[in-house]
DNA sequence: CATTACCTGTCT
DNA sequence: AGACAGGTA
């Protein structure tokens, strides 16, 4: 089996370091970012390594963090009428992911400071030209199971990196370990790219797949990257605790631990994939199995932004929202900074949300949601459509809300590509063809096929999910659940005597009052088909399958690896059991891996 | 009384 | 498709 190779690259402290970069003073002083509320000097998000030098963490208040650490500088996040507004960070992170398309990779954005990279053909054609790499070539990496106990770090660094070069050299029987070389190579031109162009550090992970090079990304930071030759995973598992896994950091950690009895990865292996299925589900069962060995088949998908778009707050305690004038309020100020984004979202990515959720909760804990169909994306039509959703759920008499709401959410999303943008649609992603690049650059697929209905929209089958939700229900106390026809459109009940809608006649929306009107038809907004309203939503889901293909973002020249990717990489993600490997005994243990797995 | 933001899987 | 739980940054 040819592993791939895949990296995970992680901005260091970084809304420290954006606010570093916009105030220079701030640079080699310890800085903390605080948000929300004045109170008790605000709660930490991000805190840069001088300050954690002194003992600042992330879910500190501001005040506990000047105790700590008299001479921190605290940064506010900036706030808009009162909400805080994080987009100086997503537009820092743009300017990243920019830098990292210069190189010939797929990406996957996977939040706004880090992003997944399958390197595997981008190495393949490095190795098919120079294949020399030295330790010179790799100044801020370590490796896994190389560790050298030597007084000076750095030269202890150096020479565990020398001796993994040693043993890893083209002509092994497998070249496993010789792409990886190849891999970090390229990576740390990568993390110095993004440096020259953006100012800002980082660290990476450099392993077969996501899991596990986003859990040695974290093993060296800041500004260093770490390797994790396949050989060396069951010496990682012998003092990985489960919870360090991605997925594993919540309840299913917890069962995990607590039905098996055990506390190491390692542990995980003994167990057979039926008693892992029949105690976690099928689903999780196999992936247990499979990650227990290693091994882990998600994809670095292509893709480049977001999915979704929206803002939320909070009104805790007795800020909770009482009357329907504050909530008419707070649905303005979030609709206001949803729209802009969007604005500025479809100038850059030509696109229209087709969605949009309105979420709010009556008690910590609790929470609701109501998703309608979306034709306007000016402020005043989001905020309209949020209100209408929402008081279809809540009741409200005489301007005062029954329960008072603690959080409120705008979101929207299903993105459609805007048709008429030349070029972009005739690319219809079709599932039995053979070969398609799934560089985010050019995702060409065979034959374009126009507007034919399309089977098996791409399979999203992410790992894990919860069995545990049954066991623990949620008490219904909920809404009175009297209202949506799924896929209506956003429209109050209460207009229901005066149809105030007037302009909108050539939306596409639709109301289930209308029973007489299920046979109506409408022009689809994308392709302009003629399409019952009724089945408008699924017909769209066509167009959102295919935006899913579509082409993310054009990178500019590629930097270092000159040509195009031509060949294919499997898009459809299967969970296969593999009875493999795994080298037994590492018998020793490097202490520096147990103390940074173990602490906090 | 951490907060805001995004993603995925299951159930219906 | 929509509602919701769970997970992560
Ligand atoms: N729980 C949170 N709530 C709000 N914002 C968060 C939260 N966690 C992280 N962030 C923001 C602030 C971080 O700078 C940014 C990236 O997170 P993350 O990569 O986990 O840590 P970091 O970049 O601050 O430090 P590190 O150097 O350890 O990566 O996302
Ligand atoms: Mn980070
Ligand atoms: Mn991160």
């Amino acid at each position: 089996m040819r592993e791939r190779i895949v990296a995970l690259v992680d901005m260091d402290c970084f809304f420290c370091q954006v606010e570093q970069r916009i105030n220079p003073e701030l640079k080699g002083k310890p800085v903390a970012v605080v948000q929300y509320n004045k109170w008790r000097g605000g709660g930490i998000i991000a805190v840069n390594y001088e300050a954690r030098a002194c003992g600042v963490t992330r879910h500190m208040r501001g005040d506990e963090a000047k105790e700590k650490c008299p001479e921190i500088n605290l940064v506010h996040v900036p706030s808009i009428n009162d909400k805080a507004d994080t987009s100086r960070y997503r537009e820092a992170g743009k300017e990243v992911i920019n830098v990292i398309c210069q190189f010939n990779c797929a990406v996957q954005r996977a939040s706004v400071d880090e992003a997944f990279l399958d390197l595997t053909e981008a190495v393949d054609k490095r190795i098919g030209g120079e294949t020399q790499v030295s330790a010179d070539h790799l100044p801020s990496t370590h490796v896994v199971g190389f560790e050298s106990q030597l007084e000076n770090k750095e030269e202890g660094r150096s020479e565990a990196v020398q001796e993994w070069l040693r043993k890893s050299d083209a002509s092994s029987e497998d070249d496993h370990d010789y792409r990886l070389v190849v891999a970090a190579k390229m990576v740390e031109e990568m993390r110095k790219a993004i440096f020259t162009q953006t100012g800002f550090t980082c660290s990476a992970g450099i392993a077969h797949n996501k899991i596990l090079s986003k859990l040695v990304c974290g093993m060296h930071k800041p500004n260093q990257q770490t390797v994790l030759p396949i050989s060396k995973v069951p010496f990682l598992y012998e003092t990985l605790p489960v919870k360090k896994v991605r997925l594993l950091g919540g309840k299913l950690g917890d069962t995990l631990m607590e039905k098996l009895g055990i506390n190491y990865m390692s542990e995980l292996e003994k167990f057979s994939e039926a008693e892992l299925c029949q105690k976690f589900e099928q689903r999780n069962g196999q992936w247990l199995y499979n990650i227990a060995r290693g091994i882990d088949n998600e994809e670095v998908e292509a893709r480049l932004i977001p999915k979704s778009i929206g803002c939320c707050k909070r009104f805790p305690g007795k800020t909770a929202l009482k009357t329907k004038q504050e909530l008419e309020h707070w649905i303005q100020e979030l609709a206001v900074e949803v729209c802009a984004r969007l604005d500025k979202d479809y100038e850059e990515n030509c696109r229209r949300p087709r969605n949009l959720v309105v979420q709010w909760s009556v008690e910590v804990g609790s929470s609701n949601s109501k998703t309608g169909f979306l034709s306007h994306f000016d402020q005043p039509s989001l905020a309209r459509d949020a209100m209408i959703l929402l008081c279809k759920s809540i009741s409200i008499e005489n301007s005062k809300v029954k329960v008072p709401i603690q959080f409120l959410g705008l979101s929207v999303g299903k993105f459609t590509e805007e048709r008429n943008k030349a070029n972009s649609i005739a690319k219809f992603f079709k599932p039995s063809s053979a070969s398609e690049t799934k560089v985010n650059e050019t995702i060409v697929s065979d034959p374009p096929v126009p507007e034919v209905k399309q089977e098996a929209p791409p399979i999203k089958t992410g790992p894990m999910s919860f069995f545990l939700r049954n066991l623990k229900k949620k008490d219904p106390e909920k809404n009175d659940a009297r209202v949506a026809a799924p896929q209506t459109s956003v429209e109050s009940d209460e207009d229901e005597k005066e149809s105030v809608k007037s302009d909108s006649d050539k939306d596409v929306e639709t109301d289930k009052r209308c029973q007489g009107e299920e046979e109506a038809e409408a022009p689809c907004p994308q392709c302009g088909k003629s399409v019952k309203i009724l089945d408008m939503s699924e017909h769209l889901d066509h167009h959102v399958a295919q935006e899913l293909h579509k082409e993310l973002n054009q990178p500019v020249t590629p930097v270092i690896p000159p040509q195009p990717s031509t060949s294919a990489l499997p898009k459809k993600r299967k969970y296969t059991k593999s009875k493999t490997q795994s080298a037994g005994g590492d018998a020793k243990k490097i202490r520096s891996i147990q103390s940074f797995f173990n602490k906090k």
